[in-house]
Parts: structure tokens; C-alpha cells; sequence
DNA sequence: CGCTCACATGTGAGCGGTAACATTATTCTA
DNA sequence: TAGAATAATGTTACCGCTCACATGTGAGCG
């Protein structure tokens, strides 16, 4: 049973031509007698023949492998994504590496040196920490590379933006419309305030309605449900006048509903909470949670589908794909 | 900037060797004089070469990655799973296919066919979906498989088993020592419950403490927010008797409370309720969740590590993994 | 001083495919 | 009916590496 491999020469002698028109049927091109055809389909089968994928890289250069970067699978926004990425291209019999770099900008940089040594065809990088410069090195020496959510001004850099800056006003204008003026904002640690998007959003909205932003209701916090919760609670106990936060994500959010509980404040009564991309969870919640909501899956979706393109013009540069975003206004606001 | 390959006879040539004693360089192996192998090792660097995993692969024929097919990476218990398994799997160098079956026996066939024709070096799965015969197949003619929470036996498939049963049998008796008696179970519409161990646990507890359990209070649906909301939704207006719930995984059960949020129900007061896996959101939801708990982040970790055991003695029969479980009592019973 | 032996290094083949070109068989044209 | 054009198939090289074995070199020994 460990018999060894079958090779393109076993069906070739099966069924008596050469290996190279064993080659032409199974790349189903070029002319080949329909009879041959079917006798070396026969072999095939017969001899339960499969080519190496492996041999096939090696000549063609190409591994029919894309990687894809997230700062980390266990984050609801990126595992939606990376659904659309790999759906998208297991349709075309793409297989994908998913890769965590823990917001780390050295992982990010290994993690890029593996693929580029696992060869993969295309990297789809959804993170936002590392340095740019290398980014550039990266898109400049080696393969196509679609970028979420993050500017590279380069030519052989093709972006998928979600439309964050909107949201972010979005959510800080229907707190101000609900009345509040101390609106807090909960952001990621890992970030210079200066460098998101998010918090631009969030100031530019509180300015154009003539409130100045007070820095200290600004708190960094790892971006998950316990960063949301501690981060809250600290927030709350200094800053008692504090009546709404908005946050980096859901899940933030969600940690930050559940601090309210626990220190005895009503959700949305004594402090309302919003938070952003409108993960699954947020519509469960208790009280359910208001959100920025866009379409995750339909973003990793557009960044294969991206990839494709470029697989087939490498040296275009493509246009950035711009996607929307929504406000879903529940129970929490 | 297209330049082509380095490949290691020019490092050969730049460093005045053979490829030969390049290969015996990168693979750092072998008896080299330390000034010859500093030697090539600056002409690596200067050249900047890396190897061709791909070339290597061919010769070797082994790929240094292998397949993780999972029912749904969407799911928070399979996702930590993955981490788990990434991590370790990267530590050592190796890389690592996801892919979703989305339960559907089919998908999961073809996924393992993809992943034979990626030449994988080894494949962990954990889903319950597929054939058992097929699977049987796969582990006979294949590579090494490791199979989690599922008996396959096969002397080439090795296991990792969460004590299921035990779990649904603490879950269920802390509901009982809680004074409930009718306790519903919404289980997993995609397989036999006289296959799930979590439905014999159920039973046999019920049955250990003299009470019949009753098949309408038994509910299938899918196992993620949305099927547990709707499924509680029937079962409490069609059984208002029922006053406990324990469900097959955290997402029914998080949709089961806010199902009974909307009915007007209090939890735990007019209806506990009890899940299964202890994701992070179920400390966070409000009330929080009593769940059975397990590390999930190691059960991937003790797959791949085992999977590396198996590499190194493809022959030997490996005994199965066992994984405890916990009762983690919150607010919901 | 000629022999063996151990160790460092080199050579050639081949992993399983595809590309480019060569060859043969067939048909068409003059 | 010879000669060219065309279609079908075969031959050879090579992708970039590792493996098995060949070769070279100097130390150790009687």
C-alpha cells in the first residue's frame, strides 16, 4: 500500500503514448485525438492517477497558494473575512495559508519571509502593524499584494478600503443626536491615535458639532473583550461624567456592556455604547449592541477576487476598491 | 527587479564550491570545514538566496505544511483550535492549511482530495461530518491523520478526545442539583443524536436521577446564534413546562438567551441556561453563561504535536489523547 | 615510503512535471 | 504523384533541489 507515487510515464505507458500527451490531456489543451483522449482518461482512472501538485509548481512556477496576514483568527471581524477569502479561492482551487501576527511587527515580518519561501502566488494582508517601508519592499520585489484596509501608495500594492472614517462619524454623530456631548472613545493600543482612522472620525464629528475632544476620555486598550471591559471600568470610575463610549470593535464594545452591568449602570440609560463592525454577536447581546456594520465576508470576497485580477495583469495598477458602511442603531444606544 | 531566481549554484559559484556543499550549508547538517561554511554562508547573505521550498519539496516529498479542515473557522471553539494548531505548527516551520467544510460531507471529501493533491504532509481534522469508511480510506492509503473528538479506528488515525460525555453529564446534573427536572436539550441538527455523546450524556443523567427524558424537549437545529435563538423560541412556546436548557455549544446557547430576554423570560429564574465549550464571549454576555469548559487553544496544540510524533514514526499505533473538561457555574443557571 | 582510512568536497542522476522543438503521419496542392 | 503544409505525437532538456556515490587530500601506520 505505500506504493510508490504514480507518475505521468506509468499512465503514459498504460496507455501506450508518451508522457507529453498524458501532459496535453490532463492540462486539457492542445490537439489530441479524441480516441487518445479517452484511452489515456482510461489510464487515469484505471491507475488512479493524480499529478503532483508539487511538479507542476516547480515548472510553472506558480503554487496555486495565496497567504493571507491577520493580526488574529480568534477576532471575529478577521475570521469572517478570511471565510470570503477562502471560499473565493478554494472556488478556483486556490488553497490559502492563514497566518497571525498577534499585532506584532516582527511576526508580521517573519511571517511575510515564510510565504515568500512557502511561495505563494499572492499575500492578502489585513493587519495594520508593520512598518510601511518593508510592506513597500515586500510589494516591490516579490508578488501581488492586496492590502485591507490600510493605505501603501504603491503601484503594486492593490487596495480594499472599508470606509472607516465614515463610520466612525456615523457612530459619533447618532451619539450626538441621541444628546450626548461626553462621548468617550475606546481605541487600540497597538495604534498611534494620530495614524487611525477611526479616531479622526470621532474628533472631526465632535468639532464640527463644537465639542472640543477631551484627550483623556480617549483610552487605549487592547482590542478585545477584556481590553473593552477593564478599559471601561477604569474610564467610568475617573471619568464619571462620561454618558457614551464609542470603541475600536464589537468586541471592545461587548466588554464594555458588560462593565456597565457590573459597575450598576443602565445600557443605554446612564451610558450608551456603539461599537464597530457589527459582528454576529453584537445582535445577541444584552442589551443588543449599536454598530458600524459592512460586509465582511464580501471583503475578503473583493481582495481574492483582486488577487485574481492581478494574477492576470501583474503590472496594472489597479484602482482601490472602496466598500460602505452602514449604522445599525439597537438597543445599546 | 524581475531578475530571476538565485538558485544554489550560483551561491555555489560565488563561494568557489559545489552545490553540493551549499545544500549541506542550508541544511546545516553534515561535516563542512566551519571557513567553508562561513564561506558560503556570506555568499547566501550577499545574494540574498533562500531556498526553493517547492524544489525541496520534490525530492524530499515532503511539503512542510499540512491541512486543518474544520466544520467552520466562524465557529469560536474551532478557531481557537486553529490558533493552536498554527502556532505550534509554525514554531517548527510548517504551515498550515484551514479549510471549512461548512458540515457538509461532500465539501469534506473534496477538501480532503484538495489537500491529497497539495501533498500535505498530514492532515487534523475535526469535524464530524464525513463517512466514516472514507475517512477510513484516507487514513489507510494516505498520511497521517489525527482526528479530534471522534473515534476512528484506525491504527493509522490518531485521536485527541475532549471527554465529552462527562462534560454533558456535569452539565446536566448541576441543572438537576439546581431542583430542575424538565431540561431541554438543543443539539446539533446536522448529525443522529443517538451518535452525539453530548445527547447520551444527557440522557443517562436524566435517567440516573429517574427522570424520563422526554424526546419533544429534544431540539435540532444549527449549532450557531441564530438556531438557538429560533430553536428556543419553538421549545419554550410549544413546552412552557421546560425550565432548563443545555445546549450543544456557547453560540446556541448565547442565542437561547436572548431568546428567552425577548420572551419576557428571566435566566435563570423562569428558565436556566447552560452551554457547552466556554468561549470568551460567554463570561461576557449578560447574564453571563455557565458552561462546560475545556482548553481549546491545547487541543490544537496537542494535534499538531502529536501529528509531529507520527512524522517521525509513521508505524507506530499512538494511544489517544484525553482532555478533561470543567463545570464553570455563571449567572445563566 | 607506500598503504589505508577518514573526512571534505564534487559529480551525476532524478524527483514529476511542462516547454520547446523534432518527428512522423496525413492531407492537400500543383 | 512529388512536395509542402498541417495535425498528432514523441524526444529532450530543465525547473532547483537532495541523494548516492565518486574523487581528492592529508594523516596515521607499519
Amino acid at each position: 500500500m505505500p506504493r510508490s507515487r504514480i507518475t505521468i510515464r506509468d499512465v503514459a505507458d498504460r496507455a501506450g503514448v508518451s508522457h507529453q500527451t498524458v501532459s496535453r490531456v490532463i492540462n486539457n489543451s492542445e490537439r489530441v485525438t479524441p480516441e487518445t483522449r479517452e484511452r489515456v482518461k482510461v489510464a487515469i482512472k484505471e491507475l488512479g492517477y493524480r499529478p503532483s501538485r508539487l511538479a507542476q509548481s516547480m515548472v510553472t512556477q506558480k503554487t496555486r497558494t495565496i497567504g493571507l496576514v491577520v493580526a488574529d483568527i480568534t477576532n471575529p471581524f478577521f475570521f469572517e473575512v478570511a471565510r470570503g477569502v477562502q471560499d473565493t479561492a478554494l472556488a478556483q482551487g486556490y488553497n490559502v495559508f492563514v497566518c497571525n501576527t498577534d499585532d506584532n511587527p516582527q511576526g508580521e515580518q517573519d511571517i511575510l519571509t515564510l510565504l515568500a519561501s512557502q511561495e505563494v502566488d499572492g499575500v492578502i494582508l489585513a493587519t495594520v502593524s508593520s512598518p510601511e517601508e518593508e510592506l513597500l519592499a515586500f510589494a516591490e520585489n516579490y508578488k501581488p499584494l492586496v492590502v485591507i484596509n490600510r493605505d501603501i501608495p504603491h503601484p503594486k500594492a492593490s487596495l480594499v478600503s472599508v470606509d472607516i472614517l465614515k463610520g466612525a462619524k456615523l457612530a459619533v454623530e447618532h451619539l450626538i443626536e441621541r444628546g450626548h456631548r461626553n462621548i468617550a472613545m475606546l481605541s487600540h493600543i497597538g495604534h498611534k491615535p494620530d495614524e487611525m482612522r477611526r479616531v479622526h472620525g470621532y474628533r472631526e464629528t465632535l468639532l464640527a458639532h463644537d465639542i472640543t475632544p477631551n484627550e483623556e476620555w480617549l483610552v487605549l486598550a487592547p482590542p478585545n473583550l477584556a481590553g473593552g471591559y477593564e478599559a471601561t471600568q477604569t474610564l467610568l470610575k475617573e471619568h464619571p461624567e462620561v454618558t457614551a463610549i464609542f470603541t475600536y470593535n464589537d468586541l471592545m464594545a461587548i466588554g464594555a456592556l458588560r462593565s456597565c452591568h457590573d459597575m450598576g449602570m443602565r445600557v443605554p440609560q446612564d451610558c450608551a455604547v456603539m461599537g464597530f463592525d457589527d459582528i454576529k454577536f453584537s445582535a445577541m447581546t444584552q442589551p443588543s449592541l449599536s454598530s458600524i456594520s459592512y460586509d465582511k465576508y464580501v471583503v475578503g470576497q473583493k481582495a481574492m477576487q483582486r488577487l485574481f485580477e492581478m494574477f492576470e495583469e501583474p503590472d496594472f495598477t489597479f484602482a482601490p476598491i472602496p466598500l460602505g458602511v452602514e449604522l445599525v442603531i439597537r438597543e445599546s444606544t
